[in-house]
DNA sequence: CAACAAAGCTAAACCGGTTTAGCTTTGTTG
DNA sequence: CAACAAAGCTAAACCGGTTTAGCTTTGTTG
């Protein structure tokens, strides 16, 4: 820029105002516009962007932070994500925190020393502290898939417990009794919630055994699964089918249920909270729910640049879910 | 930090000095030291990076372009990346190209524009010059799962010919004969790597038949894919087996296949080119290769950081995949 | 106690942009 | 042709850090 100055003779100033197209309010003439933005080119000048976010204290850029990327849950949204920010010209920097609460802290940090525009994030247990303290510091801020009911903020999240009741619903219709339910013991409400739709419609029917709940500790969870799967198949009333709360949950249980020999439908018939890709190419026929992922990551940019640009109403987003079959 | 210095009466660069832990070589009293820090973090500041940046010439960013990060292959390699960069104090901004040329080159400006220190990148077909400007502006750079033959500059790939050769001649051992490939019409040297390494052993063992190359359009691809499937089901001579050079092919043609009752394996042996977290769940046998996504994702952070910090030596990876089996 | 060294700090430039008050110059009006 | 307005540009401050030459002050030495 200072060389662009220098070769034409004029000021920092005035090739400023020509290159970042505010011309019109700086009235430089024509003919000068053109020479710089000429010169521009020949030199194959581009604007440093760190220049010019310190400048103007905005940084087109903004955090997200999920569980973990290699996720196809969370890999599709950050899809999502990124190419509606992509739209509106703002970059993405993506972080993981693989559930884990200093992770997440450490992220948080890490995104508003680097001055983002907002965060995007999947809450973690126990980061309540930490959400509330970018709200302090009035970063916009969007919570999706899940929330912390104590912090007055926007989220974008399914409707849990509506479609778990009806997918319990929809076994017990179809004549299933005995549905058991795998879940991480992670105090989340959107699991929580998953969970609870199964509680309450299975005490309404009175079907409800609490031998059928099985919690599983996140850290733990490929043993835990594997004794869930075991404690199930063993169970002496003949468990007919598993409600899985999420897709690693499910995938593990399945290969147990393989191992430990439970025909998948003939011995149980299974539920996913989640779609997988690879459904299409599998026999074994399996109820799932399918979140609006696209959806999430799109409004959950909308959100976020709602705030950015001012607007301080707080959004609450129920997105519905949708019950299907695979085969 | 101007706040810090004022209230304390000592000077901007005094501050700068002990909280950027150069205190020594400024020789600052510990008493000083001890006090600057303690307002620091009474007053709760964190330092801006963005002016860090400015001023030191160095983001700590470095920028990630994939195809898709919702593709699980993808999405796995990015979690590697971010997660060894994080060990280095190092952010990640992801951008997704979608095999598109102009994505490719707007991605690759907007992170020179933002000043990242190094660039990953998976290369699309025809982005060779938008590479070599990269290298003339001296951006460490490290190309992976694919790179241009003709730019000399690092790259991680695996061994592509010699293990679809490896998987093309267990094939034939275990007896199969007429195996067909599928694969992306794409001039990407992974990717004809693949088709040669099965043509070749083809031809060695007089198994080769033009008629068993499918080549597949990505803009069209669920089509195309639909109809290969079509054309292998009423080839003539009985095809035995499929060879899929890529994940997104594999899915799409199994679910073709499923759709016009083609039996898998007791009408046709599949081998994927890639693993599927899903295989786990699927009572359908499947032969497939297996890449070491968490290695590549490591050393190309490993091999971008050693760039960074001055080391002009250029690296060719090649790492290993294993064939393995499902089920 | 003069001479010098070391300790401890500051002043000021710098990174590469943006922004705006205000200075010249040119044009217009009566 | 004086008075004023408009056009076209510049100067300089600013964003929030880092860096280093060099200035004071204090301590040491013979």
């Amino acid at each position: 820029m200072q060389d662009i100055a220098d070769r034409l003779g004029i000021s920092r100033g005035t090739v400023s105002l020509v290159l970042s197209g505010k011309a019109k309010s700086g009235r430089i003439s024509e003919e000068l516009q053109s020479k710089v933005k000429a010169l521009a080119k020949d030199l194959n000048y581009f604007p440093n962007e760190i220049a010019r976010s310190l400048s103007t204290g905005v940084t087109k850029s903004i955090g997200v932070i999920v569980t973990d990327i290699s996720n196809e849950f969370f890999g599709k949204m950050v899809f999502y994500i990124q190419e509606q920010a992509k739209s509106y010209a703002y970059s993405v920097i993506v972080v993981n925190t693989n559930e884990c609460l200093e992770d997440f802290d450490e992220a948080v940090t890490i995104l508003m020393n680097r001055q983002v525009d907002g965060i995007i994030l999947v809450p973690v247990e126990g980061g309540n502290k930490t959400v509330k303290n970018i709200i302090n510091r009035k970063i916009p801020l969007v919570q999706i898939d899940r929330f912390y009911p104590d912090i007055n903020s926007n989220y974008i999240v399914i409707d849990n417990y509506d479609v778990s009741r009806k997918a319990v619903e929809l076994l017990i219709e179809e004549g299933y009794k005995r549905i058991a339910v795998i879940c991480y013991n992670i105090g989340l409400a959107s699991l929580t919630e998953r969970r609870q739709g199964w509680i309450d419609v299975m005490k309404e029917r009175d079907l409800f055994d609490v031998e059928l709940i099985k919690n599983i500790d996140y850290d733990n969870q490929d043993s835990e699964i594997e004794k869930a799967i075991i404690d199930l198949k063993n169970d002496t009333d003949k468990v007919d089918a598993i409600f899985f709360c999420s897709r690693k949950v499910f995938l593990t249980g399945v290969k147990y249920m393989f191992k430990y020999d439970i025909k998948i439908p003939e011995n149980m018939h299974v539920i996913c909270f989640d779609k997988i890709d690879a459904f299409t190419f599998a026999n074994t026929p399996v109820t799932y729910i399918e979140q609006p992922i696209q959806q999430m990551g799109q409004k959950a940019i909308d959100l976020l640049l709602d705030q950015i640009r001012g607007n301080d109403q707080i959004n609450h987003l129920v997105l519905n879910s949708e019950i299907k079959f695979s085969v």
